[in-house]
DNA sequence: TGTACATCAGTGAACGCGCGTTCACTGATGTAC
DNA sequence: TGTACATCAGTGAACGCGCGTTCACTGATGTAC
């Protein structure tokens, strides 16, 4: 008897939500993670708001205290997980060479941050799919939730740069340029999309690297 | 009073769930065109049994004298939408000029092939979104729920024939065969995906045709 | 330094909703003799 | 041609579930005097 009790009480205590004070302390913060981790786990049908004040051991209409809505606490965690897609395409830009001639290094920068982005979606499908979701309207985010990344662009801003840094460099002639963020984008995203849990999964997802160079190899010959 | 009630009423009554038998006739072919219906209005969260059953004028439970569960249903609503796309890719192959030189129908083809995917999804973007959902991880379709268009074949196997021509018609080196449905499949689907509803709804949106085409452009070029 | 009080972050209980699914049933249909 | 009966497609009622959200509340905190 006992120890069915005990194990039927087991699962939740890996973070127990019993609180000593009667204030929560950073409620707002502890419920962005809850649903950063739903998201993690599940995308963002997952993104629950009964589900996040369980997680923070609070009543679930404390919740209303910080969030308007449970859209509200979505429209958070997407902001959150674009910043993170932000970050990806940025360590992989930090990698580079910054001594290579201008031209290659423009066309690296675009590699960079089309990996980081496919990187991000196989790292974490369920943020990505959140970030990225149908009913995402908006990459742009708030002061309070930013989707920028450490250097303050957003995964399309960053993108943007690169794109210009190789009509800078000359490798790509202006009148190409504008709408080029469309055309390279829609590449990596539906790789990502089909691969991460699609219909592409189990025959891509252990080459998703290797398929992803070469994918860019397409864009870069194509743009 | 009455005319509160009847207005009430009303909503229901385009379609009225009034069936003199007491057997239906053909349910099966009912909820799944039921369906098609929600998937078309809401993707495929909106594939409801309940709601299914309800415009068929049935009560739920009589959903699964027919389908063995929701899932189940909505499996067979992913194979029609499937069909459907490959029968607008059909469509536009039927479009093109038999007696062009074999290396320009060639070419032709792999674009047909893109752009009913494209058209497909913007003029069905509900059951576009059911077809390649998130979880849907077989492409494949049954015997009594085919994937196939009029041709019998799929929309992978449909972009498959296209790259097929495009080697023996000598525009593509036969090494670069291999896989190259990932990467053209990957760069429509994404922008099919950005658009239809996502962050690039409204800026690219109303132009999808034109990016479309400059997007297969970049494609033939970088295969 | 101490007290009164406004502020506001949490609680407790409940609401209505719609879902998928199961149960025991009933009525229509088609087939065997 | 008529009747008994098996088959099976539907019904009716109910289940347990989990959700978002609202209400009136209570307890802790910080500020003004």
């Amino acid at each position: 008897m006992d120890s069915v009790h005990i194990s039927l009480e087991m699962p939740k205590s890996a973070k127990p939500p019993v609180r000593e004070t009667y204030r929560h302390g950073d409620l707002r913060r502890t419920l962005l993670e809850a649903g950063i981790d739903l998201a993690r786990a599940g995308g963002p049908d997952a993104v629950v708001l009964r589900e996040a004040t369980r997680r923070a051991g609070v009543a679930p209409n404390a919740a209303y205290r910080h969030f308007a809505s449970r859209e509200a606490l979505l429209q958070a965690v997407r902001a959150a997980a674009l910043s993170a897609v932000a970050a990806a395409m940025e360590a992989e830009l930090a990698r580079l060479a910054a001594d290579l001639p201008p031209a290659d290094l423009a066309r690296a920068s675009v590699r960079a941050v089309g990996t980081g982005y496919l990187r991000y979606a196989q790292a974490e499908p369920g943020l990505f799919r959140t970030a990225f979701a149908a009913s995402d309207k908006f990459l742009k985010g708030t002061p309070e939730f930013p989707t920028s990344g450490p250097g303050g662009l957003n995964p399309y801003e960053l993108l943007g740069a690169a794109l210009d840094k190789l009509v800078q460099a000359g490798v790509m002639p202006p009148q190409r340029r504008p709408g080029a963020e469309v055309l390279a984008w829609s590449a990596v995203h539906g790789l990502a999309m089909l691969v991460i849990d699609g219909p592409l999964a189990a025959p891509v997802g252990p080459q998703m690297y290797q398929v992803g160079q070469r994918l860019l190899d397409m864009v870069e010959k194509g743009l």
